[in-house]
DNA sequence: GCTTTGTTTTGTCCTAGACAAATTACGTCT
DNA sequence: AGACGTAATTTGTCTAGGACAAAACAAAGC
């Protein structure tokens, strides 16, 4: 079997880097120098890849580019602390009220177990404190974990779809809201949606009536669907990942896209550093959002 | 207030057109002609915006960019029949055994509506039934109405919303698998899960041992996850709206990541003309994944 | 009818320059 | 020392036009 290698399309995939900031950091750090085919075109080796990988972790962590490429392995030792593999600590078998406990589950890849370890949570500190005080805290942790490269990409993925799915569950099962109609959705991009999932459970739970619409909706979609669902509520929801120069400028495209009468609410983790704009609600923490949604009702 | 006008970064977001090719476009077809803002950047303004989204939705139906960017006015007419908006049909009170009766509560925006008569018919049917003869042809319809025009983005959301939850709350009631064990996602840029969902609740059926990654995982990860979960299939879905001049490279690319002791199972409506590779197996249809797990069965 | 060969269309990649927004460093003032 | 304003730097994104291969189509042959 060749050596694998990836051409510039297949690297933006892998490691989210924009074919410009690759041919850029080529030309403006020396690294990475792919080989190149026949044709002239770029061909990255798997080691290059993979090390791309790193330093984009490492970034979103809050280190700086030109660092990163520069130094040569210390940073792999000193940053990047990979998680020995085969620690495997045993399961507290004690109360297990934890979150150590369920993230131990994903890291033996033992969905069924997570999923179980969940419910029971859920049943036990009910609805609201399960999202409040278990789901955000992990989600955190997880993502925590996951910038220091103890846990993998799959791993990470399979905690957020059986979360999503607990979740969905859940709220299926309240009953018809009576309103305010709240329109949730993410902007193209944004493909994170447990956030908007915690928030519909809780507004749900509050008796709000709640028009899940997934991710990604073009900013002239949302426009229509909050005409289309007469909704009084937009709410949106930006994770931590999500390019922080970008949200400004469309929280603010949006603001001017929606009618004056609909409310903004923005929250997730995205917009810890965003600026308050006029007509536009800025809910950096969950609870944020339940007292928004008593605020609402006083002023209607 | 303003005319509102998008940078080309925003004009990619809304309609899926990469820079690359509206610049390319811009140089050669002579549409479309953005003003430039104060440093000599694109500005696109959104009646050209609009154009573009129509124009982008009859390429996926088949069009050729070229005719239809010369054609003045008269493809808008001719091909792009817009739903009357005020027909409102009345809802079919009889048997209902139509897929236009479910696609109406859609057109109407009553979520509620919509989940109660699809769990009518999860019941009547059963699951397997449910999945064959009213979510995938429901599916396959809502894009057609898509491609015509006769469905908002939005609205196609919602359904997939909302079905994606039905299926999901369905699946978690079946009793765990004995095996094989079936590991599904989706490559990077592919965010259509509803295909998947189908297959994971026809083969859960099964008993097969379902893993459900979510979507958007890149190929590196997806040899990592199938050795950590010790995975003996892994199953992929590209949806129609996929890029189809990537989708070979890409499988066959994974297959080379993948341990040949690993089959790959390939499925979706986007790989109507794959071509053959060794080591994959294409699904094209749902009951073929059927098919394939009986087969697998029978050789281990 | 079908297959093969040439032509057009179309998207993606390439180089290399420019600049603004964000971030850091520095110097001054309180 | 700490706060503040300004200068330098870092960094991503945009621009221009050129090139080419893969796909789609058209035409000709069997």
């Amino acid at each position: 079997m060749s050596t694998l290698s990836f051409n510039i399309a297949a690297v933006e995939r892998d490691t989210g880097l924009s074919k410009d900031v690759l041919r850029m950091w080529e030309r403006r750090y020396g690294f990475p120098v792919p080989e190149r085919d026949a044709n002239g075109e770029r061909l990255y080796p798997a080691a290059q890849v993979e090390r791309l990988r790193l330093i984009k972790r490492l970034m979103d962590q809050g280190h700086r580019p030109g660092k990163l490429i520069a130094a040569p392995e210390e940073e792999l030792a000193a940053l990047a602390p990979r998680r020995p593999r085969e620690t495997a600590a045993p399961l507290p078998k004690a109360a297990g009220d934890s979150l150590d406990e369920l993230i131990e589950y994903i890291r033996r890849h033992d969905g069924p177990g997570f999923q179980q370890a969940m419910q029971q949570r859920l049943v036990r500190q009910g609805l609201q404190a399960f999202v409040q005080d278990t789901v955000a805290p992990l989600t955190r942790r997880v993502g925590e974990a996951w910038e220091e490269g103890n846990i993998e990409v799959f791993e990470e993925h399979l905690f957020t779809e059986l979360t999503k799915r607990l979740l969905r569950q859940t709220i299926a099962t309240l009953p018809a809201g009576r309103g305010p109609r709240v329109l949730l959705t993410t902007v193209p991009e944004e493909q994170h949606v447990l956030g908007l999932l915690m928030v519909e459970a809780l507004l749900a739970l509050e008796g709000a009536e709640c028009i899940p619409l997934g991710t990604q909706m073009p900013l002239l979609d949302i426009g229509r669907a909050a005409e289309a669902h007469a909704a009084d509520i937009v709410a949106l929801s930006f994770s931590i990942a999500f390019p922080q120069r970008q949200i400004g400028g469309l929280v603010q495209h949006l603001r001017q896209i929606l009618p004056p009468t609909v409310a903004l609410w923005v929250g997730g983790g995205g917009i810890r550093r965003l600026a308050a704009q006029p007509g536009v609600a800025l809910l950096p923490q969950l609870p944020d959002a339940i007292a928004a949604l008593q605020a609402w009702r006083g002023t209607h």
